[in-house]
RNA sequence: CGCGGGGUGGAGCAGCCUGGUAGCUCGUCGGGCUCAUAACCCGAAGGUCGUUGGUUCAAAUCCAGCCCCCGCAA
């Protein structure tokens, strides 16, 4: 498997969450990992309890050597990874933006496997976005570093349909083997100068902001399909959410009931049933099939409405009362 | 010690504050109805009230410990 002839590319890591283990994996098969660059272990949790980022605890198994740096901007940091004598640095959902000294402290710079068809969703959470614009393809790319946000010219692409059911959690799987199996063909390839970069064209430039809280509250003034997506898209952080009698309310799971049709005012409970809670959307109605209530376990909406008897009036808000 | 909610027939909940007969909706089973479709009516089965101990004539209920689940926050 290994080619005697040239000796193992010195490649270092950077990634953090459970999306970038599979790249970190396949780079270990392919070149000499001389360190794994993570976030530091922060408190997380219930009990805000230290948590190790997914990626060192991989690293651990592999015994590689870990650093942990709190900031990248300063120059020590610059001058540990010159010293590294590194040929490449692929960077997965590492969680910060890198400076141009870091950029080009390995001999060919820093590659970047980002999971979205460059330029389109540039930025920190394109697969989420992906699916809440609704759309029906996406993919991985290889990506040479710069300065700029997902700025820099792509030397591989690969792409994948993207399920009408989908959910973020499970396209993110997909994704994160994608991106790896992206990385186990191109690398070697780019290591033997076999890649070209192709230049973004910034004029079809979108952006996939990193997500906020309010993000995942839904507007039901939006179509039935918008709302769809965006159940969708919002799984499992940071969650869409409504407002029933002033409790918050998680959507884990919707579908489309209507399409077209203005049904009642938007929010309005339609029908509650065992089969779930029918809502009227700003166009078209969808079905809310799992729910969630604050302090309690996610359950089938049609349990939820045996348990919980909704007035004939109910109606889901748009923000949170006073 | 970050803040908080919860564990009650198969599912979801009420009851707890103010201790004394196990309640509601759904489901299941049997029967009726076909007028009300987010259908309806009658009946039945099914529960060591998370767990251990304490208080008490009496604990789902009050007190203490333990186990488990979850929301917020990060």
């Amino acid at each position: 498997m290994l080619n005697e002839s040239t000796p193992r590319a010195r490649a270092i890591f950077f990634g953090t969450p459970e999306f970038a283990v599979p790249c970190l994996s396949a780079l270990a098969e392919i070149a000499q990992v001389v360190c794994v660059v993570t976030q530091p272990d922060r408190p997380s949790g219930r009990g805000m309890k230290l948590a190790a980022p997914p990626v060192k605890l991989r690293a651990q198994e592999l015994g590689l050597a870990v650093i942990q740096p709190t900031k990248v901007r300063t120059p020590q940091f610059a001058d540990e990874l010159r010293a590294l004598q590194a040929d490449v640095a692929v960077v997965v959902a590492y969680g910060r933006i890198l400076p141009a000294a870091v950029l080009s402290a390995p001999r060919l710079g820093c590659v970047n496997v980002h999971a979205s068809l460059l330029p389109k969703l540039r930025g920190a959470a394109p697969i989420q976005w992906s699916i809440v614009h609704g759309e029906s393809q996406t993919g991985a790319c290889l990506m040479q570093m710069d300065e700029g946000m997902d700025t820099g010219p792509v030397l591989a692409r690969a792409s994948l349909p993207i399920g009408p059911e989908e959910t973020s959690s499970e396209l993110t799987l997909r994704l994160s083997a994608l991106g790896a199996e992206l990385l186990r063909r191109e690398l070697p390839r780019l290591l033997r100068g076999e890649l070209c970069a192709e230049p973004q064209d910034a004029a079809q430039a979108t952006l996939a902001p990193v997500l906020r809280k309010d993000h995942g509250q839904v507007d039901w003034q939006g179509t039935a399909t918008q709302i769809h997506d965006l159940v969708r898209g919002m799984s499992a952080w940071p969650g869409a959410y409504t407002w029933l009698d002033g409790t918050r309310v998680k959507l884990h799971a919707v579908q489309v009931k209507n399409a077209t049709e203005r049904l009642a005012e938007p929010g309005f409970i339609l029908c509650a049933s065992s089969d779930g809670i029918e809502v009227a959307c700003g166009r078209g109605s969808v079905l809310v099939t799992e729910v969630q209530l604050e302090g309690s376990r996610r359950m089938a909406a049609g349990a939820f409405v045996a348990g919980h008897r909704l007035p004939s009036h109910a109606r889901f808000g748009m923000s949170q009362p006073a």
